[in-house]
DNA sequence: GGCAAAATGTACGAACTAGTACGTTCTCTT
DNA sequence: AAGAGAACGTACTAGTTCGTACATTTTGCC
């Protein structure tokens, strides 16, 4: 992605004197600031002007491509979607041994929401306005989520080795790590005001991901209802 | 609270004919339709002449008790946590042995997020704003959090009594439980929609309740770092 | 009973904000 | 090379939204 490259002109050239055209970069240029705006201050905090002010185009583009303002912030949030599953989907976890597999699961969710607070906010946001903008969304209902496949090939795996004893599904697995590892991020703000801990400390993130792994864990090995407890002592 | 109570006043009687003052009424009724508003369409989505409308008052009442909107968005917010936390303080966790107490801990949360949507919402919305709200809040930031010293307390019995292994502190194990019973409230909307699984069905929120309570329980009596296995086959 | 302060109502304004009408430049195709 | 359509820029508008100036009523108090 040179300057010099004929397919991709350089796109600060979109200004007045020897313009070059370039729909792609335009496009994507207004989609990264109006993600930044929206995961700041919301759908309705968002204002397009602010977009187009930090955009390097103008805001005719923004309604030339996008439509109108709820049309650019459903792109944004079918990029950010987009993302995270594209990533998702490059996970290979079924050469490892079950218990092994999982951990490096949590990993890797616990680090990319860490990293990836936009993502959340975006998602927050969403929440909030009660999914409404994603129900018209075709892009997202048709992102398949490999994630659960995976952590079903997991659990059998884990079961039939005998390591794994709770009948758990895996949307249900992956709701109790999605939710710890969001509301670390999501809830941070006032978490960490009433409770005066800082929820983005390096070894607060550290404590906090050997816990639900471990927690995760211990769950898996247990039955599901009665408590884990070595069979000698259970009585 | 009766219509003829003369020191609570018929608020409905706050119109033109015959009006009669009725400050505390005023202030709460403004309150309640507020806290309505800004849960469902967050700070910059409430709008205050809405909100008005739907009083027994006027705007004017708005300004002149809470100043700003922001003033009032406040005032709600400080409400919202303050319910929470009275609440919280009738907890009598203290005469159950360790095990059930945490039980019924987990029980409590669960079930207060699960019917508070609107705290839920506020304090996302909170933190979409990153908390600069409540950073302000003389009164949010003199509400002591009993909850933690109720959960010293049963982590202790528990150590004493042998039940309980694990050194997670306090805090941590609140945030473990806030995480996933916040979670389901918050992100409902969108995990619905993506995972095609209604969290808000009576089956899953039962289940749910059962899988929280048996991870946090299983993670205590572990010991906090290796799998939860029975000695004999821990090798 | 009258007065001062608290409580309330009405009408309006200044600033902001999403969206558009209209015009220009670029680029691809033939 | 020329024409058509895609890509882009400027200036404006209609409606909204927070907040207030001004006027009135109620109530506690001496």
């Amino acid at each position: 992605m040179t300057a010099d490259d004929p397919t991709t002109p350089d796109a600060s050239a979109a200004s007045k004197p020897g313009r070059k055209n370039n729909p792609e970069a335009t496009k994507q240029n207004i989609l990264d600031v109006a993600r930044e705006e929206f995961a700041n201050l919301g759908f309705s905090g968002g204002r397009v002007d602010a977009i187009a002010e930090r955009t390097r185009t103008t805001k005719r583009m923004i309604y030339y491509y996008f439509g109108s303002k709820e049309g650019l912030y459903l792109a944004v949030l079918e990029q950010a979607y987009s993302d995270i599953r594209r990533i998702e989907n490059t996970l290979d976890l079924d050469n490892l041994e079950p218990e092994q597999a999982i951990r490096t699961l949590i990993d890797f969710t616990f680090d990319y929401q860490e990293q990836h607070e936009d993502f959340i906010r975006l998602v927050s946001i969403e929440n909030i306005h009660r999914a409404e903008h994603m129900k018209d969304s075709t892009v997202i209902a048709n992102l398949n989520v490999t994630v659960i496949d995976t952590i079903g090939r997991i659990l059998d795996a884990g079961r039939t080795a005998g390591v794994f004893r709770n009948p758990i599904s895996p949307t249900d697995l992956h709701l109790m790590i999605s939710a710890f590892c969001f509301f670390r991020v999501s809830n941070r703000h006032t978490f960490t005001l009433i409770f005066h801990q800082d929820l983005a400390a390096p070894d607060t993130r550290a404590r906090h991901k050997a816990m639900i792994a471990d927690a995760i864990i211990s769950l898996l090995k247990s039955d599901g209802t009665a408590p884990a407890l070595p069979p000698a002592l259970a009585m």
